[in-house]
DNA sequence: CAGCGTTTGTTGAACATTCATTCAGTACGG
DNA sequence: CCGTACTGAATGAATGTTCAACAAACGCTG
């Protein structure tokens, strides 16, 4: 009951690269720098949370998980509570940096914005098994620990915020009625119910079904922007820049 | 850090109705039926699951909360893990019961059964912190283990189907051009994901803004069924019964 | 109905295990 | 040869489980 097949579909490696993971050990002396065995034990931190859950994620689980031995966490991080904050943050940060840059791809156009918005969500680099459940842990802890609670708002204050002056400007072009502030919340919380969806695993929810769903339901609330043409959902021509993106089915 | 503010709106006793959980325990003796004692530990197991977490959940907890001794629990579950587990079990037939409760009092025309089931997820007696900061406690945890995992489909294939179906009903009545299944998909996403967002209880989401939200999408998806009216949003006139239930503010 | 043994729910202390943390020692780099 | 990164065994605290003792209900008999 202990390691269910899970990782069918998350990208392996992390950015520091090293594929000494797993490796035999003979080089794993005194190589790496400070912030790299951080970052290493990070990774091998969300693999544990992925792999066994919150409760059952230990101090030497991580480090087993990362070829070092037992003390080591304690040394770079002070203790598990700070390893974890560590973790949570270092995930926020990279999920925030991964929507702004979205965004900064995608120009001015308000339909534009909002569509990179949504498909930056199920981009494989943030929406995969792995860390859609070392999420998923943290959002089940984040009720009882403030600390955590501040930071699941990956989704935070300001990623909100743009969501609701998209769909304000977008009202505001077409004219559709709704209230702005409401429509953000329903379908941000979308996105995250779609993450919680597919972390559980259940049917046949997919990374591109779960896409889908979302082009589906902006092609009903902005139906002058998007449009739908044949099996999936594009950007109306006509407003600002011509972009053809569709839903990849 | 260990009892944050939470209970606010909850519901404060169970069902079975004794006010004996604090009491002095004078008469705590051979008073309760064995169904009794395990509704009761059951309700205080999702006290604890709220209160701290799953990982700081024990077993001294839970007896403490019911105002019992030691090692009561493992005399009427065998383990912690069944204990859980039982507890999964009873949220999700309690959570089915209500929806399927909820539809049948709705009649027979697809919008207004939609509508019910959405109301049906904010009301009060499912949607409190107390009972969301369990389930996301279990969500947190479902990755790992294969019996929460299945549970935790409380919204499982058959609450998925009906909102299918609903879907399709609606769409073959206004031809809206979506796909039933990414629209239920969609749907059912963007309700959990209000329950996450409430449970995490960041900015200023309550119950009524979640359910404003989740109106303010039926309207847009289904504009021949749902109207804006003022601040709300309620069933158009014209095709089964008049309901004009609505949002309340 | 009293007396009495049996069953059943309950207690709380003892036990075993798991796990985070500590720290004295080791080895590599500069 | 000094300092820093690292090791791994020891330690102690927390916690799930067991169990022998206990007491309330129940049933039986006289």
């Amino acid at each position: 009951m202990n390691t269910p097949p899970l990782d069918d579909e998350a990208p392996k490696t992390s950015r520091t690269g090293e594929t000494d993971r797993k490796g035999e050990g003979e080089r794993r002396g005194r190589k790496a720098s400070k912030e790299q065995r951080r970052q290493q034990l990070i990774e091998a931190t969300i693999d544990s949370l992925a792999r066994r859950g919150y409760s059952e994620t230990t101090m030497a689980d991580v480090a087993d998980g990362a070829g070092l031995s037992r003390g080591i966490v304690n040394f770079h991080f002070e203790s598990k509570e700070k390893l974890l904050v560590a973790t949570l943050q270092y995930m926020a940060d990279e999920y925030a940096a991964h929507w702004r840059s979205a965004l900064a791809r995608a120009g001015e156009d308000p339909a534009d914005r909002l569509w990179a918005l949504v498909a930056a969500d199920f981009d494989r680099f943030v929406c995969n098994k792995r860390k859609l459940a070392a999420w998923c842990a943290f959002w089940g802890e984040a009720k009882s620990r403030p600390t955590y609670q501040a930071l699941c708002g990956a989704r935070d204050q300001a990623y909100q915020q743009v969501f609701v002056d998209l769909c304000d400007a977008l009202e505001r072009e077409a004219g559709y009625g709704f209230e702005p502030g409401a429509m953000a919340l329903a379908l941000s919380a979308t996105l995250e119910g779609l993450w919680l969806r597919l972390m559980l695993g259940t049917e046949n929810v997919t990374r591109e079904t779960s896409f889908q769903a979302a082009a589906e339901l902006l092609a009903s609330v902005f139906p002058r922007h998007f449009v739908r043409d044949g099996a999936g959902v594009r950007r109306r021509a006509g407003k600002g820049h011509e972009m053809t993106e569709r839903t990849e089915r």
